[in-house]
DNA sequence: AATATTCTGTAATGACCATTAAAGGAAGTG
DNA sequence: CACTTCCTTTAATGGTCATTACAGAATATT
């Protein structure tokens, strides 16, 4: 009943998937946030008990930052839209509109995992959200600089308050063809006026 | 120690203002969010026990309600702007101004606290929160259909989003002149290409 | 076979949560 | 003054939460 063979350990052998408790608790997550996911759901979507559990991950907020990880490293693929091909706006237009498709790509799992989990307080698992929105908001100011683009930081701030906007009114549950008008809306934004 | 007079009422005064009460749990609520407030720190807050808050106002997402009518009556001037003064778009252009301005205005409750608390789930405050949300969209859509704008039902999406954006924005931290520059590049947007 | 090591299950821990039962206090009405 | 009505206080209620002792089970090493 072993599955995932990274071998050569001693004791007695897990008895679940890592990889695929990471993703349902990242599910889980998505669809009802941090504060509305409780430990026991997540063990019973896993289909082990709290031991195990803290055994393999330590802590709940540890384990969402697990999920954290998977997602930004799966879900969101940033860098296919920001390489020096087009014009770099619309490029950023582009990721506006692939956005608006993710996010209310699954009835369930609204907004963007990482944006919606970035304003909690001072939790952890807050902090460590919005470091990941922070260094995804660097990259995008990073490839205007690379394109010699003036007012990097000005469209990088506006891309990112747009990418929130849309990801909280998925989450209100606006379907996908408002949230792409929006988007195609703030595209035209950037190519119109970019610099002011 | 009686403090309002509605007077008239048989029984033993209320020794505390229902006013001020609303207005310290508003700022609690904004300030960490629903969930995040317990019945024991409105209580603390407003100098009472848990009997005399129940007595009052029936349940803590009540209560909350509460604070969501004071809050939009007092905070959110919409009608302020939505006036057949100027243009149009000129108008909404400086809504998003003032709700940068607004969101940023104290440094503990930043954002919006319809908006943020308008994405809960099936909760009963959080879909009383989304019905403002939802109302106020209305007004805008309203007010750019009595002005003849085409599209208004896109534009009126445009502008939730960006405040729903700007909000969001405000609760991660960023100061009034990044909000603002962004209410900049939104409400030059809507001047541009408003009817693609 | 013996032992060390790691996982798994049952069941509990203490903390916090929203809400309320019961009794006493403060005003009005008769 | 007697009585009704409403507010307030103390102290509890049952529930859920994240986390963990403890004992048993499964594997590797010796």
């Amino acid at each position: 009943m072993t599955i995932k063979g990274s071998a050569r350990l001693r004791g007695r052998p897990r008895g679940f998937a890592l990889e695929a408790a990471i993703e349902a608790g990242q599910h889980l997550f998505h669809e009802h946030g941090y504060d509305n996911v409780s430990v026991a759901a997540l063990t019973e979507a896993i289909g082990i008990t709290p031991p195990s559990f803290y055994a393999a991950f330590g802590s709940k907020s540890a384990f969402f930052k697990d999920t954290l990880r998977l997602y930004s490293a799966s879900v969101v693929p940033l860098d296919r839209f920001l390489t020096p091909s087009a014009s770099p706006l619309t490029a950023l237009g582009d990721m506006l509109r692939a956005a608006a498709h993710a996010y209310t790509a699954h009835p369930q799992r609204r907004g963007c995992l990482i944006l919606e989990h970035a304003k909690a307080g001072a939790t952890d698992w807050g902090i460590a959200a919005a470091q990941i929105a922070g260094e995804n908001r660097v990259k995008v100011q990073a490839f205007l600089e690379a394109a010699d683009i003036e007012t990097s930081g000005r469209i990088a701030d506006y891309v990112a308050t747009t990418m929130l906007g849309l990801s909280a009114a998925a989450r209100e549950g606006w379907d996908t063809a408002r949230l792409l008008a929006v988007a195609d809306t703030a595209a035209g934004a950037l190519l119109c006026r970019s610099v002011p």
